[in-house]
DNA sequence: CAATTAATATTACGACTGTTATAGTAAATA
DNA sequence: TATTTACTATAACAGTCGTAATATTAATTG
Protein backbone atom coordinates (compact mmCIF):
# COMPACT_ATOMS: atom_id res chain seq x y z
CA UNK A 1 0.00 0.00 0.00
CA UNK A 2 3.13 2.13 -0.18
CA UNK A 3 5.87 3.39 -3.18
CA UNK A 4 8.79 1.15 -3.40
CA UNK A 5 12.04 2.48 -3.00
CA UNK A 6 14.04 2.57 -6.21
CA UNK A 7 17.23 1.15 -6.20
CA UNK A 8 18.42 2.34 -9.50
CA UNK A 9 18.13 6.35 -7.72
CA UNK A 10 20.81 5.00 -5.89
CA UNK A 11 22.90 3.35 -8.11
CA UNK A 12 23.04 6.51 -10.28
CA UNK A 13 23.85 8.69 -7.65
CA UNK A 14 26.32 6.50 -6.49
CA UNK A 15 27.62 5.63 -10.20
CA UNK A 16 28.13 9.41 -10.58
CA UNK A 17 29.77 9.82 -7.22
CA UNK A 18 32.36 7.80 -8.46
CA UNK A 19 32.84 9.32 -11.53
CA UNK A 20 33.03 12.89 -9.49
CA UNK A 21 35.58 11.72 -7.05
CA UNK A 22 37.93 9.58 -9.45
CA UNK A 23 38.01 13.24 -11.65
CA UNK A 24 38.04 15.17 -8.82
CA UNK A 25 39.83 13.75 -5.68
CA UNK A 26 38.32 12.70 -1.71
CA UNK A 27 41.11 15.30 -0.05
CA UNK A 28 38.63 18.15 -0.64
CA UNK A 29 34.71 16.32 -1.04
CA UNK A 30 32.12 18.14 -0.46
CA UNK A 31 28.51 17.33 -1.09
CA UNK A 32 27.42 20.39 -2.17
CA UNK A 33 29.45 20.55 -4.63
CA UNK A 34 29.16 16.71 -5.52
CA UNK A 35 25.71 17.35 -5.56
CA UNK A 36 25.60 20.44 -7.60
CA UNK A 37 27.61 18.54 -10.27
CA UNK A 38 25.38 15.11 -9.95
CA UNK A 39 22.12 17.66 -10.71
CA UNK A 40 20.84 17.39 -7.44
CA UNK A 41 21.28 18.59 -3.18
CA UNK A 42 23.35 17.55 -0.45
CA UNK A 43 20.41 16.66 1.71
CA UNK A 44 19.37 14.20 -0.98
CA UNK A 45 22.85 12.34 -1.14
CA UNK A 46 22.38 12.12 2.88
CA UNK A 47 19.04 10.91 2.21
CA UNK A 48 20.10 8.03 -0.04
CA UNK A 49 23.51 7.33 1.62
CA UNK A 50 22.97 8.50 5.76
CA UNK A 51 26.05 10.17 6.25
CA UNK A 52 28.95 11.48 4.16
CA UNK A 53 31.67 8.50 5.37
CA UNK A 54 28.97 5.61 3.82
CA UNK A 55 29.25 7.70 0.88
CA UNK A 56 32.93 7.92 0.45
CA UNK A 57 32.96 4.34 1.63
CA UNK A 58 31.04 2.94 -0.87
CA UNK A 59 32.72 5.20 -3.34
CA UNK A 60 35.92 3.61 -2.60
CA UNK A 61 34.57 0.27 -2.97
CA UNK A 62 33.52 1.00 -5.96
CA UNK A 63 36.99 2.28 -7.16
CA UNK A 64 38.22 -0.95 -5.44
CA UNK A 65 35.90 -2.80 -8.40
CA UNK A 66 37.56 -1.20 -10.94
CA UNK A 67 41.05 -1.62 -9.66
CA UNK A 68 40.05 -5.52 -9.60
CA UNK A 69 38.66 -5.92 -12.64
CA UNK A 70 42.06 -4.50 -14.93
CA UNK A 71 43.56 -6.63 -12.57
CA UNK A 72 41.21 -9.50 -13.98
CA UNK A 73 41.88 -7.76 -17.45
CA UNK A 74 45.33 -8.08 -17.10
CA UNK A 75 44.63 -11.53 -16.59
CA UNK A 76 43.08 -12.62 -19.85
CA UNK A 77 45.89 -11.49 -21.66
CA UNK A 78 48.11 -14.33 -22.93
CA UNK A 79 50.98 -13.05 -24.19
CA UNK A 80 53.03 -11.57 -21.62
CA UNK A 81 53.84 -12.39 -18.03
CA UNK A 82 51.13 -11.74 -15.44
CA UNK A 83 53.23 -8.82 -14.16
CA UNK A 84 53.54 -7.39 -17.19
CA UNK A 85 50.22 -7.02 -18.28
CA UNK A 86 49.16 -5.80 -15.21
CA UNK A 87 51.58 -3.41 -15.70
CA UNK A 88 50.07 -2.35 -18.73
CA UNK A 89 46.62 -1.97 -17.10
CA UNK A 90 47.89 -0.02 -14.52
CA UNK A 91 50.17 2.49 -16.23
CA UNK A 92 47.80 3.06 -19.04
CA UNK A 93 47.45 6.90 -19.35
CA UNK A 94 43.53 6.44 -19.23
CA UNK A 95 43.86 4.65 -15.56
CA UNK A 96 45.67 7.73 -14.61
CA UNK A 97 42.68 8.89 -12.93
CA UNK A 98 41.76 6.43 -11.21
CA UNK A 99 45.73 5.43 -9.80
CA UNK A 100 46.21 8.93 -8.65
CA UNK A 101 42.77 8.36 -6.35
CA UNK A 102 44.10 5.13 -5.28
CA UNK A 103 47.21 7.17 -3.86
CA UNK A 104 45.75 9.33 -2.61
CA UNK A 105 43.12 7.31 -0.68
CA UNK A 106 46.13 5.22 0.55
CA UNK A 107 47.93 8.13 1.80
CA UNK A 108 44.74 9.06 3.73
CA UNK A 109 44.11 5.98 4.70
CA UNK A 110 47.44 5.22 6.49
CA UNK A 111 46.78 8.50 8.58
CA UNK A 112 43.52 7.88 9.40
CA UNK A 113 42.69 4.02 9.70
CA UNK A 114 39.44 4.47 11.58
CA UNK A 115 38.09 6.31 8.64
CA UNK A 116 39.74 4.10 5.71
CA UNK A 117 40.39 0.87 7.44
CA UNK A 118 38.44 -0.68 4.53
CA UNK A 119 40.36 0.53 2.01
CA UNK A 120 43.53 -0.03 3.68
CA UNK A 121 42.87 -3.73 4.28
CA UNK A 122 42.31 -4.63 0.96
CA UNK A 123 44.98 -2.64 -0.73
CA UNK A 124 48.02 -5.11 -0.20
CA UNK A 125 45.62 -8.12 -0.07
CA UNK A 126 43.74 -7.32 -3.27
CA UNK A 127 46.68 -7.77 -5.54
CA UNK A 128 49.22 -10.22 -2.98
CA UNK A 129 45.77 -12.51 -3.24
CA UNK A 130 44.82 -12.69 -7.21
CA UNK A 131 46.89 -11.24 -9.78
CA UNK A 132 50.11 -10.79 -8.98
CA UNK A 133 50.21 -14.49 -6.86
CA UNK A 134 53.23 -15.13 -7.87
CA UNK A 135 55.20 -18.51 -7.89
CA UNK A 136 55.23 -17.48 -3.63
CA UNK A 137 54.30 -14.66 -1.23
CA UNK A 138 57.69 -12.85 -1.48
CA UNK A 139 58.17 -12.78 -5.28
CA UNK A 140 54.49 -11.32 -5.10
CA UNK A 141 55.13 -8.76 -2.48
CA UNK A 142 58.05 -7.90 -4.42
CA UNK A 143 56.10 -7.80 -7.52
CA UNK A 144 53.23 -5.67 -6.48
CA UNK A 145 55.75 -3.18 -4.15
CA UNK A 146 57.88 -2.54 -7.35
CA UNK A 147 54.81 -2.24 -9.68
CA UNK A 148 53.65 0.38 -6.82
CA UNK A 149 56.44 1.91 -6.51
CA UNK A 150 57.10 2.44 -10.49
CA UNK A 151 53.14 3.56 -10.65
CA UNK A 152 54.43 6.38 -8.23
CA UNK A 153 57.28 7.49 -10.10
CA UNK A 154 55.51 7.33 -13.25
CA UNK A 155 52.31 9.77 -11.67
CA UNK A 156 55.08 11.76 -10.41
CA UNK A 157 57.97 12.33 -12.93
CA UNK A 158 55.93 11.14 -16.19
CA UNK A 159 59.07 9.95 -17.34
CA UNK A 160 57.93 7.00 -18.94
CA UNK A 161 60.71 5.25 -20.76
CA UNK A 162 62.83 5.63 -17.87
CA UNK A 163 60.41 4.09 -15.86
CA UNK A 164 59.40 0.99 -18.31
CA UNK A 165 62.60 0.09 -19.08
CA UNK A 166 62.70 -0.59 -14.96
CA UNK A 167 59.72 -2.23 -15.45
CA UNK A 168 61.63 -4.46 -18.18
CA UNK A 169 64.29 -4.95 -16.11
CA UNK A 170 62.47 -5.82 -13.06
CA UNK A 171 60.30 -9.14 -14.95
CA UNK A 172 63.91 -10.18 -16.43
CA UNK A 173 65.21 -10.12 -13.16
CA UNK A 174 61.84 -11.85 -11.20
CA UNK A 175 62.08 -14.58 -14.15
CA UNK A 176 65.59 -15.31 -14.18
CA UNK A 177 64.90 -16.15 -10.16
CA UNK A 178 61.98 -17.95 -10.64
CA UNK A 179 64.41 -20.41 -13.23
CA UNK A 180 67.12 -20.38 -10.36
CA UNK A 181 64.47 -21.47 -7.88
CA UNK A 182 62.92 -24.30 -10.41
CA UNK A 183 66.08 -26.29 -10.52
CA UNK A 184 65.93 -26.57 -6.51
CA UNK A 185 62.12 -26.93 -6.10
CA UNK A 186 62.06 -27.51 -2.47
CA UNK A 187 64.08 -24.60 -1.23
CA UNK A 188 61.81 -21.56 -1.15
CA UNK A 189 63.84 -18.60 0.29
CA UNK A 190 66.67 -18.43 -1.86
CA UNK A 191 69.02 -15.18 -0.94
CA UNK A 192 70.13 -14.40 2.17
CA UNK A 193 69.05 -16.32 5.72
CA UNK A 194 72.08 -13.76 7.23
CA UNK A 195 70.63 -13.06 10.35
CA UNK A 196 67.18 -12.20 10.28
CA UNK A 197 65.83 -12.48 13.75
CA UNK A 198 67.05 -9.48 15.20
CA UNK A 199 64.77 -6.95 13.27
CA UNK A 200 61.72 -8.76 14.05
CA UNK A 201 59.56 -6.34 16.41
CA UNK B 1 65.98 52.93 15.94
CA UNK B 2 63.79 49.92 16.57
CA UNK B 3 63.84 46.40 17.61
CA UNK B 4 65.30 43.88 15.45
CA UNK B 5 62.95 40.87 14.29
CA UNK B 6 64.30 37.60 16.75
CA UNK B 7 64.80 34.68 14.08
CA UNK B 8 65.02 32.59 17.04
CA UNK B 9 61.22 32.77 17.55
CA UNK B 10 60.07 31.97 14.00
CA UNK B 11 62.32 29.05 14.27
CA UNK B 12 60.81 27.70 17.32
CA UNK B 13 57.32 27.54 16.07
CA UNK B 14 58.52 26.06 12.80
CA UNK B 15 60.12 22.95 14.73
CA UNK B 16 56.92 22.84 16.35
CA UNK B 17 54.82 22.78 13.63
CA UNK B 18 56.89 20.30 11.98
CA UNK B 19 56.87 17.94 15.35
CA UNK B 20 52.52 18.72 15.19
CA UNK B 21 52.73 18.02 11.73
CA UNK B 22 54.61 14.54 11.59
CA UNK B 23 52.27 13.45 14.76
CA UNK B 24 49.12 14.92 13.26
CA UNK B 25 49.52 14.44 9.58
CA UNK B 26 48.40 17.61 7.08
CA UNK B 27 45.10 16.40 5.59
CA UNK B 28 43.23 17.59 8.65
CA UNK B 29 45.58 20.33 9.91
CA UNK B 30 44.26 23.20 11.21
CA UNK B 31 45.54 26.50 12.57
CA UNK B 32 43.67 27.01 15.33
CA UNK B 33 44.73 23.06 17.20
CA UNK B 34 48.29 23.58 15.72
CA UNK B 35 48.96 26.76 17.62
CA UNK B 36 47.33 25.70 21.08
CA UNK B 37 49.86 22.84 20.90
CA UNK B 38 52.17 25.28 20.48
CA UNK B 39 50.83 27.00 23.23
CA UNK B 40 50.26 30.46 20.57
CA UNK B 41 46.87 31.38 19.05
CA UNK B 42 46.63 31.00 15.44
CA UNK B 43 47.37 35.06 13.88
CA UNK B 44 50.26 34.64 15.57
CA UNK B 45 51.72 31.72 13.26
CA UNK B 46 49.83 34.09 10.41
CA UNK B 47 51.88 37.12 11.55
CA UNK B 48 55.11 34.85 11.15
CA UNK B 49 54.46 33.01 7.74
CA UNK B 50 51.63 34.56 6.09
CA UNK B 51 49.38 32.21 4.89
CA UNK B 52 48.58 28.71 6.25
CA UNK B 53 50.09 27.24 2.53
CA UNK B 54 53.12 28.87 3.59
CA UNK B 55 53.34 27.58 6.50
CA UNK B 56 52.64 24.15 5.37
CA UNK B 57 54.92 24.51 2.79
CA UNK B 58 57.89 25.37 5.01
CA UNK B 59 57.04 22.37 7.16
CA UNK B 60 57.17 20.01 4.15
CA UNK B 61 60.76 21.32 3.27
CA UNK B 62 61.71 20.50 6.82
CA UNK B 63 60.47 17.19 5.98
CA UNK B 64 62.38 16.79 3.50
CA UNK B 65 65.49 18.17 4.81
CA UNK B 66 64.72 14.91 7.59
CA UNK B 67 64.49 12.33 5.13
CA UNK B 68 67.65 13.05 3.01
CA UNK B 69 69.21 13.73 6.71
CA UNK B 70 68.22 9.47 6.49
CA UNK B 71 69.73 8.98 3.31
CA UNK B 72 73.03 10.73 4.06
CA UNK B 73 72.70 8.69 7.50
CA UNK B 74 72.48 5.36 5.42
CA UNK B 75 75.57 6.55 3.50
CA UNK B 76 77.63 7.01 6.55
CA UNK B 77 77.14 3.10 7.19
CA UNK B 78 79.88 1.03 5.59
CA UNK B 79 78.56 -3.05 6.29
CA UNK B 80 76.08 -3.15 3.88
CA UNK B 81 75.33 -2.11 0.23
CA UNK B 82 74.11 1.43 -0.12
CA UNK B 83 69.98 -0.05 -0.73
CA UNK B 84 70.00 -2.01 2.38
CA UNK B 85 71.46 0.55 4.63
CA UNK B 86 68.91 2.90 2.87
CA UNK B 87 65.73 0.42 3.66
CA UNK B 88 67.54 -0.41 7.36
CA UNK B 89 66.95 3.43 8.09
CA UNK B 90 63.56 4.03 6.64
CA UNK B 91 62.01 1.13 7.52
CA UNK B 92 62.84 1.97 11.10
CA UNK B 93 60.00 1.71 13.38
CA UNK B 94 60.81 5.07 14.67
CA UNK B 95 61.11 6.58 11.68
CA UNK B 96 56.92 5.14 11.25
CA UNK B 97 55.14 8.61 11.95
CA UNK B 98 57.46 10.59 9.24
CA UNK B 99 56.85 7.88 6.53
CA UNK B 100 53.65 8.29 7.04
CA UNK B 101 53.09 11.45 6.48
CA UNK B 102 55.71 11.52 3.75
CA UNK B 103 53.01 8.74 1.75
CA UNK B 104 50.15 11.52 3.01
CA UNK B 105 51.64 14.29 1.18
CA UNK B 106 52.65 12.66 -1.26
CA UNK B 107 48.82 11.60 -2.20
CA UNK B 108 47.52 14.76 -1.34
CA UNK B 109 50.87 16.48 -3.63
CA UNK B 110 49.75 14.47 -6.68
CA UNK B 111 46.11 15.28 -6.77
CA UNK B 112 47.24 19.08 -5.92
CA UNK B 113 50.45 19.78 -7.70
CA UNK B 114 49.78 23.60 -7.36
CA UNK B 115 49.62 23.63 -3.64
CA UNK B 116 52.36 20.61 -2.62
CA UNK B 117 54.39 20.53 -6.14
CA UNK B 118 57.82 21.48 -4.51
CA UNK B 119 57.03 18.44 -2.64
CA UNK B 120 56.40 16.25 -5.33
CA UNK B 121 59.41 17.94 -7.82
CA UNK B 122 62.10 16.09 -5.10
CA UNK B 123 59.92 13.12 -4.01
CA UNK B 124 61.42 10.94 -6.77
CA UNK B 125 64.39 13.41 -7.63
CA UNK B 126 66.02 13.22 -4.06
CA UNK B 127 66.61 9.41 -3.94
CA UNK B 128 67.26 9.20 -7.77
CA UNK B 129 70.58 11.71 -7.07
CA UNK B 130 72.21 10.53 -3.91
CA UNK B 131 71.48 7.94 -2.29
CA UNK B 132 70.46 5.43 -4.60
CA UNK B 133 72.15 6.34 -7.43
CA UNK B 134 72.96 2.80 -8.13
CA UNK B 135 74.83 1.62 -11.23
CA UNK B 136 73.08 3.47 -13.51
CA UNK B 137 69.75 5.93 -13.80
CA UNK B 138 67.52 2.76 -14.41
CA UNK B 139 68.68 0.20 -11.58
CA UNK B 140 68.10 3.37 -8.93
CA UNK B 141 64.32 3.97 -10.64
CA UNK B 142 63.94 0.01 -9.63
CA UNK B 143 65.42 0.57 -6.21
CA UNK B 144 63.93 3.72 -5.27
CA UNK B 145 60.52 2.16 -6.17
CA UNK B 146 60.78 -0.91 -4.76
CA UNK B 147 61.56 0.87 -1.74
CA UNK B 148 58.53 3.11 -1.72
CA UNK B 149 56.38 0.12 -2.42
CA UNK B 150 57.99 -2.18 0.32
CA UNK B 151 57.70 1.15 2.50
CA UNK B 152 53.55 1.11 1.82
CA UNK B 153 53.13 -2.37 2.37
CA UNK B 154 54.78 -2.15 5.85
CA UNK B 155 52.96 0.60 6.83
CA UNK B 156 49.59 -1.27 5.13
CA UNK B 157 50.09 -4.57 6.34
CA UNK B 158 52.70 -4.60 9.29
CA UNK B 159 53.94 -7.42 8.20
CA UNK B 160 57.95 -6.93 8.71
CA UNK B 161 58.53 -10.73 7.91
CA UNK B 162 57.58 -11.15 4.62
CA UNK B 163 58.52 -7.48 3.79
CA UNK B 164 61.77 -7.94 4.61
CA UNK B 165 62.62 -11.14 3.41
CA UNK B 166 60.91 -9.78 -0.17
CA UNK B 167 63.82 -6.61 0.64
CA UNK B 168 66.24 -9.27 0.65
CA UNK B 169 65.50 -11.23 -1.92
CA UNK B 170 65.37 -7.47 -4.24
CA UNK B 171 68.95 -6.52 -2.95
CA UNK B 172 70.22 -10.10 -3.75
CA UNK B 173 68.70 -9.93 -7.26
CA UNK B 174 70.45 -6.60 -7.90
CA UNK B 175 73.75 -7.59 -7.00
CA UNK B 176 73.07 -10.29 -9.15
CA UNK B 177 72.70 -7.77 -12.27
CA UNK B 178 75.27 -5.72 -11.44
CA UNK B 179 77.86 -8.35 -11.58
CA UNK B 180 76.31 -9.94 -14.84
CA UNK B 181 76.61 -6.31 -16.57
CA UNK B 182 80.36 -5.53 -14.82
CA UNK B 183 81.74 -8.13 -17.20
CA UNK B 184 80.44 -6.47 -20.54
CA UNK B 185 80.77 -3.06 -18.96
CA UNK B 186 79.66 -1.02 -22.25
CA UNK B 187 76.29 -2.52 -22.03
CA UNK B 188 74.13 -0.10 -19.99
CA UNK B 189 70.45 -1.79 -21.14
CA UNK B 190 70.12 -5.32 -20.65
CA UNK B 191 67.08 -7.18 -20.85
CA UNK B 192 64.49 -6.39 -23.37
CA UNK B 193 64.85 -4.63 -25.99
CA UNK B 194 61.58 -6.05 -27.90
CA UNK B 195 59.28 -2.71 -28.84
CA UNK B 196 59.46 -0.11 -26.71
CA UNK B 197 58.74 2.66 -29.18
CA UNK B 198 55.34 2.22 -29.37
CA UNK B 199 54.97 2.63 -25.27
CA UNK B 200 55.84 6.26 -25.54
CA UNK B 201 53.13 9.00 -25.68
C1' DC C 1 -9.88 7.03 -4.92
C1' DA C 2 -7.37 6.95 -0.55
C1' DA C 3 -3.47 6.00 1.93
C1' DT C 4 1.23 5.45 2.48
C1' DT C 5 5.77 6.10 1.60
C1' DA C 6 9.76 7.39 -1.57
C1' DA C 7 12.03 11.21 -3.41
C1' DT C 8 13.00 16.01 -3.81
C1' DA C 9 13.44 20.79 -2.53
C1' DT C 10 14.18 24.74 0.76
C1' DT C 11 15.78 26.62 4.81
C1' DA C 12 18.49 26.86 8.66
C1' DC C 13 21.59 25.50 12.44
C1' DG C 14 25.88 25.15 14.90
C1' DA C 15 30.58 24.35 14.30
C1' DC C 16 34.65 25.18 12.10
C1' DT C 17 37.75 27.33 8.55
C1' DG C 18 41.56 30.90 7.15
C1' DT C 19 42.16 35.47 7.70
C1' DT C 20 41.85 40.54 9.12
C1' DA C 21 41.51 44.37 12.28
C1' DT C 22 42.69 46.33 16.43
C1' DA C 23 44.78 47.06 20.49
C1' DG C 24 48.25 46.19 23.80
C1' DT C 25 52.96 44.71 25.43
C1' DA C 26 57.95 44.05 25.07
C1' DA C 27 62.32 45.23 23.50
C1' DA C 28 66.02 47.52 21.28
C1' DT C 29 68.19 51.63 19.10
C1' DA C 30 68.86 56.81 18.62
C1' DT D 1 64.43 58.38 27.91
C1' DA D 2 61.80 58.54 23.66
C1' DT D 3 60.58 56.30 19.63
C1' DT D 4 60.21 52.81 16.52
C1' DT D 5 59.08 48.29 15.59
C1' DA D 6 58.53 43.21 16.71
C1' DC D 7 55.53 40.37 18.89
C1' DT D 8 51.26 38.87 21.15
C1' DA D 9 46.49 38.76 22.51
C1' DT D 10 41.35 39.30 21.67
C1' DA D 11 37.57 39.71 18.87
C1' DA D 12 35.29 39.41 14.81
C1' DC D 13 34.25 38.49 9.75
C1' DA D 14 32.74 36.03 5.88
C1' DG D 15 32.63 31.62 4.11
C1' DT D 16 32.09 26.59 4.11
C1' DC D 17 31.25 22.33 6.24
C1' DG D 18 28.02 18.18 7.46
C1' DT D 19 23.63 17.61 8.89
C1' DA D 20 18.63 18.18 10.62
C1' DA D 21 14.01 19.81 10.16
C1' DT D 22 10.30 20.61 7.32
C1' DA D 23 7.35 20.90 3.56
C1' DT D 24 6.14 19.37 -1.02
C1' DT D 25 5.74 16.48 -4.92
C1' DA D 26 5.52 11.85 -7.03
C1' DA D 27 4.39 7.25 -7.36
C1' DT D 28 2.59 2.89 -6.08
C1' DT D 29 -0.57 -0.38 -3.66
C1' DG D 30 -4.92 -1.63 -0.96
Amino acid sequence: MARPPDPKRRQELLDGAVDYVVANGISDLSLRPLALALGTQAPVLLHHFGTKEHLVEEVLGRVRDRLRALGRSAEAETHRSGLGAVWTWLSDPDQGPLMRLFFEAYGLALRHPDRYGRFLNHAVRDWLDEPLAAVDDISATLAIATVTGLLLDLLTTGDRFRVEVAMERFVFLLRWHADQTASVPQQTIKPGNRERSHRDQ
